[in-house]
RNA sequence: GCGGACGUGGCGAAAUCGGUAGACGCAGCAGACUUAAAAUCUGCUUUCCUUCGGGGAGUGUGGGUUCAAGUCCCGCCGUCCGCACCA
């Protein structure tokens, strides 16, 4: 034991102590609630940074809180350690990705154990081993026979430079989300997951954890489902067996339609008559379209409108009329019907596209004007007709020009005429979703064998269960060519098909490292079950996550993804609830300058601005790098490294370490029992009052992980104690005061600086760990409130005077010493009274004039 | 372009409900200790004026509501994030 503060030693010491008795493995039948606190695992690059130590540091924060609490925690961590890095290991230096994997596993693993993190390590897993991608499989086998995963030939994104399959997310911007090389589209037959089957609930069952999560995040998953209510309408062609269906969100404009515009890829282009020259030009546009959409690298810009008339004409089912069909490049296949009907004068895409090729403009809505009746009763809706027409006018309104439906709002409007269309069988009201099926297969060795066989005479056939997994070969040639490394290994490939027994041959892709992540947080709860993913029992108990921790770049991805395996799952009768996370956190980037500039980026070896985090252990200590990520900004904002912070950290903690070893003797000579003098002194009673005080507000700030303030509230407390002996009161504090403001310090301090407080929950004679020994201790309510008020006085709402009050001071005593201060009286002299608000024990204001 | 969030000292930030703006820390300044430095400790630290009692201004900006606005409402400016023709 030593005087001085020393981290590295005793943070190797409590380490060690803590894997000794196992301190942090959980007892799933403990009777205790459960807490379970789930921070993202992380890919095994082989190197942690800050952000991960950041990410871990509050996890780890709350997981300790809780502990203290009295709650059975469950902490776990785990790797993610299928996917590309291994890969291009593989190919540039020529390692094997399962040694490259492990070694890299076993080194960050050293780091979490060097900051402390209080995970417990019996339940660790990692994807790429057999005993859990065999359960990836097993999934995709009840999906596959469900029709929830399909194969299908299907444009996909494709990194040139990585050589792979994207789905829509990591290519999102256009761009590959890891090299961020431009992408382009290649035709190719993919494993397909049904996540679209799920669009409803994706956004219906928000509601019940929107309590918990980010606004933006929900905000960004429902923009992602993108659910839209509008109809179909069905226009007939001219001369023309075919319809051509259209979804629009705006009905009530269909009196405004001048021309129907399809996609390039709609059907109703196969049907122009064979070797006509229109034909030919058709043709060619939609190829050039195709061709420009494939290429396009800037994406931030959006492309020109162009178009051309088909010659065919389509009749508006409401009207009659006879409107030319256009085919067009702003126009998707794969969403609504792939064709829109154009309203120019109501829809700014339209409007841009009649401008240009001089289709007719026509307003069919008007804008409302609220005329106030004479009696002041009613609104009544009047018309503005005389709308500007140089831009599209998108609002809601009044319909005009419309035949029988003129008149009426749009709101009615769209209701009513989508059930007119469904009445006269031409069409009705109808929801889309932006949202796609997730296209899990990846043509790459790194990842977990799809569970399939391609058999001549019996097609696609699942591999039995009893066979799984479909284990990885230890080793393949990466080629680079884009097709998949399992290819090339004829043991891996030639096989019999289980139906049949005749020759058959693997499947040769991968699947997407998102469906590794989509579950393993239900796998920690049972991580070594053989004969299935887990007991359902077990997860029954522990999930929903309480608290789940990660980076908001997850936002769609992962949280959509894991969202729906855990509807999926509860479809197979595993699981009985909908979501799987009550609470997200997502915590902001760790940004360092980059030397020279003023500038904060993200911490990255490119820019040269990273952060060892192991370099900041050996300099400062775990708990002081710890404590000056928890302080230095709230968890949802950036945070701006800073080597004279963490400093600050440090002092803070010698500050804590001397405070302990002034009264160490003397509380321990006093030993356990209470000595709270009757005649409590003042400076006892302020010493209680900070320290319930301080009890109170870092438990709730807890509950809301508003951790800057917490360790900020710490410090308070500190400086409180600490006040004690440099301002010469200590002889009037009751010793038991002492001892309970520095007790409440040390177990308060301990979700941020682990090892220090177990250090010195041991020098002030606990034996056994605060694990064992300690309690968060419980703020009393009447200790913390302030017997002396100091009450603001205000005149015409400028502070000028304060009054000293009690609790028991009435409103009107209040009042009364307000108006007979001395300095109020100089500003209330010579004016009216006009009235005095006074807010009970909080502050007086006299309105004069 | 569309949508959203945000804007507080030199810096990171704090401010349950509309009620003392700037807690806590960093940086800085002054002092103590020291041969000296570091470390540590003490004090100061929004800004302007001051006869040193105080007084004025102040939460991007301009308005509004209110006895009272960082907080609520409207306009503008700025920053950041998301989306990328989704009909």
């Amino acid at each position: 034991m030593n005087e001085k503060y020393f981290p590295e030693e005793i943070e190797k010491k409590w380490q060690q102590a803590w894997r000794e008795t196992r301190a942090f493995e959980v007892d799933m039948d403990d009777p205790r609630p459960k807490f379970y606190c789930l921070e993202m695992l992380p890919y095994p690059s082989g190197f942690l940074h800050m952000g991960h130590v950041r990410n871990y540091a509050v996890g780890d924060a709350l997981a300790w809180f809780k502990r203290l609490q009295g709650f059975n925690v469950l902490h776990p961590i785990g790797w993610d350690s299928f996917g590309q890095p291994a890969e291009q290991a593989a190919i540039k230096r020529g390692v094997n990705p399962r040694d490259w994997t492990e070694q890299n596993i076993a080194h960050m693993r050293g780091q979490m154990q060097r900051l402390g993190i209080s995970y417990d390590w019996s339940r660790e897993i990692a994807a790429h081993r057999p005993d859990y991608y065999r359960w990836d499989q097993w999934f995709f086998l009840k999906m596959f026979e469900r029709g929830l995963a399909y194969k299908r030939q299907s444009p996909v994104n494709w990194c040139p430079r990585e050589e792979t399959v994207l789905s829509n997310e990591q290519s999102s911007g256009g761009v590959c989300w890891r090299c961020g090389t431009p992408t382009t589209k290649k035709e190719i037959t993919q494993w397909f997951v049904r996540i679209t089957k799920y669009a409803e609930q994706l956004v219906a069952d928000l509601a019940e954890i929107e309590a918990g999560w980010p606004e933006k995040v929900v905000k960004r998953q429902r923009d992602w489902v993108g659910r839209s209510e509008g109809a179909y309408v069905d226009f007939a062609v001219q001369d023309h067996d075919e319809k051509i269906r259209i979804f629009t969100t705006r009905v009530d404009t269909i009196f405004g339609a001048t021309a129907i515009v399809v996609a390039a890829e709609h059907p109703i282009l196969d049907t122009l008559p064979e070797g006509s020259a229109l034909r030919d030009d058709v043709k060619q546009f939609a190829a050039k379209v195709k061709a420009e959409r494939a290429s396009r690298s800037d994406l931030t810009v959006e492309e020109e409108k162009t178009g051309l008339n088909t010659g065919l004409l389509a009749i508006n089912p409401f009207n009659g009329e006879t409107l030319p069909v256009w085919v067009a490049n702003y126009v998707l296949m794969d969403y609504g019907a792939g064709a829109v009907m154009s309203v120019p004068a109501h829809d700014e895409r339209d409007f841009e596209f009649a401008t240009k090729y001089t289709l007719p403009i026509r307003q069919v809505i008007a804008r409302i004007t609220h005329e106030q009746a004479p009696t002041g009763a009613d609104v009544v809706p009047g018309q503005d007709q005389s709308i500007d027409m140089r831009e599209a006018f998108t609002d809601y309104g009044v319909l005009v020009n419309s035949g029988g439906w003129s008149g009426k709002l749009s709101q009615d409007a769209l209701r009513e005429m989508a059930e007119y269309a469904e009445k006269n069988g031409f069409g009705g009201g109808a929801v889309t979703y932006r949202l796609r099926d997730w296209g899990i297969s990846r043509q790459r060795f790194w990842g977990a064998p799809v569970p399939i066989i391609h058999c001549g005479k019996c097609g696609e056939v699942p591999v039995p269960e009893k066979d799984l997994p479909v284990m990885l070969p230890d080793q393949a040639q990466f080629t680079g060519t884009g097709e998949s490394p399992l290819a090339g290994v004829p043991e891996f490939v030639n096989t019999t098909c289980p139906k049949c027994g005749g020759e058959a041959r693997r499947d040769t892709d991968t699947m997407d490292t998102f469906v590794d992540s989509s579950w393993y947080f239900f796998r920690y709860c049972d991580p070594r079950n053989e004969s299935a993913p887990f007991d359902p029992k077990v997860i029954a108990k522990w999930i929903p996550v309480d608290q789940y921790i990660g980076g908001d770049s997850h936002a769609v991805m992962h949280l959509i993804y894991t969202r729906f395996w855990t509807k999926m799952m509860r479809d197979l009768g595993l699981i009985s609830f909908s979501e799987p996370v009550k609470k997200l956190l997502t915590q902001g980037m760790v940004t360092n300058r980059i030397e020279g500039t003023d500038e904060w980026k993200a911490m990255s070896k490119s820019l040269g601005n990273g952060v060892d985090p192991d370099e900041m252990i050996a300099a400062y200590g775990a708990d002081a790098a710890r404590l000056f990520i928890l302080f230095a900004a709230p968890v949802e904002n950036e945070l701006r490294w800073s080597e004279s912070g963490i400093e600050g950290a440090v002092r803070f903690l010698r500050r804590v370490w001397t405070i302990v070893w002034q009264w160490r003797d003397r509380l321990l000579a006093a030993g356990n029992e209470a000595v709270v003098s009757d005649a409590a002194d003042s400076a006892t009673r302020a010493l209680r009052r900070k320290t319930h005080q301080t009890i109170a507000r870092m438990t709730a700030d807890f509950e809301k992980l508003d951790l800057n303030t917490n360790v900020a509230a710490l410090m308070e407390l500190s400086n409180a104690v600490g006040d004690l002996t440099a301002k010469g009161t200590a002889a009037a504090a009751d010793l038991s005061a002492v001892r309970e403001a520095i007790e409440a310090l040390v177990i308060m301090l301990t979700p941020m600086a682990p090892h220090t407080a177990e250090e010195l929950w041991e020098a002030l004679g606990h034996d056994g760990g605060l694990l064992q020994t300690a309690k968060w201790p419980t703020a009393d309510a009447d200790l913390a409130r302030k017997d002396e008020l100091e009450i603001p006085v205000q005149v015409n709402g400028k502070l000028r005077s304060k009054i000293m009050a009690t609790p028991e001071t009435t409103d009107e005593e209040l009042r009364a010493a307000a108006l007979a201060d001395e300095k109020v009286r100089s500003f209330t002299e010579g004016h009216e009274i006009v009235k005095v608000i006074v807010i009970p024990q909080r502050l007086v204001n006299v309105v004069v004039r």
